[in-house]
DNA sequence: ATTCTAGTTGCAACAGTGTTACAACTGGGA
DNA sequence: TCCCAGTTGTAACACTGTTGCAACTAGAAT
């Protein structure tokens, strides 16, 4: 079963004292300190992207939503998706275009993360870890660069995937 | 003047004694050495990505190709971009999404390095450094997980941006 | 130099993502 | 309850990337 399947969140084996779980602040919330108007539609969108365990592109956040409201239409899904963007509520991967040029989208966690993603299984592990941190304050210092969102994706294969390509040779 | 400068190559930045600069080896011997066929179209769209001083999407190629091969077509020139990809020999980069859905392609370095994109002016700086390479060894070792892509890019605020903000408020 | 063919090209049609002008609708403040 | 700035659905659009197919060609064999 290919595609977007997240096997682990690492954040666990990069901690030190000061890293917590990862976390995802309420978006509702956030929209509604921010005094931005809610939309049936966009309740209805933000509560998807919130709750999914995995991550989500436009269409298959189309198609969820057209479940519960099937009047729903495709440019208000990627208006909403903008507004969250643009409200820095949400991220926006890629996952190494593993299916199409789809972007997929996740709810901003409390510390930034990496993701790996497998070409042969289309797992997603998450990972992160200071070394992260120390790179992204690295950069800003020495490349004088205000950084406002950051996005590292690998492609590669996972440990099952390399097993698996060993005992059965393709 | 928006859009896919190159301001600088910072490897310099983070270079320790054993650190080269970036170099780019030849497309052209790769491609002959692994005995892949040589057309007109792929010398041109080959010697087109090799030479590019700034990073190219695929219409841009295609436009530039056209000036020397009008008969050239936009299948050939994502063909080609498909095998280079798949024989390793070039990255594919978003640059944030800093203009459209384009993905821009530059022949592959020596070292991986990172993509620090202006939302403000467009400028691209590239960033390599030791901590880098240390996060990308961590992640396989710790996520055990075989890498054979990476890609980090961030999106923000040069430094000439940040500060031409400052003086002259929006 | 000539022949031959697997692999490549141009073409044309297509699927999918993301955008936009506009008229109708609505959330939420007065 | 009223009202209107902001949002929605609609329908068109631009663009990226893909694919089946017939014609062409690189380069190995002769």
């Amino acid at each position: 079963m290919r595609g977007n399947t997240i096997i682990a969140t690492e954040s666990q084996l990069g901690r030190t004292k000061n890293d917590g779980v990862i976390s995802r602040p309420s978006l509702m919330k956030e929209l509604i300190a921010r005094g931005i108007r809610i939309t049936t539609q966009r309740r209805l969108l933000v509560q998807i992207i919130q709750d999914s365990p995995r991550h989500l592109d436009a269409a298959k956040l189309l198609e969820i939503a057209k479940e519960r409201d099937a009047g729903i239409d495709r440019s208000t899904v990627y208006r909403t998706i903008g507004l969250l963007k643009g409200q820095g509520l949400i991220d926006e991967l890629d996952l190494m275009h593993l299916e199409g040029e789809k972007h997929y989208y996740e709810a901003k966690t409390n510390r930034d993360h990496c993701h790996l993603a497998c070409f042969r299984c289309g797992a997603i592990i998450e990972y992160a870890s200071p070394a992260f941190e120390k790179l992204k304050d690295e950069m800003a210092k020495r490349g004088d660069f205000a950084i406002r969102v950051v996005r590292l994706e690998a492609g590669g294969f996972c440990r099952r995937c390399r097993k698996a390509a060993h005992s059965e040779p393709a």
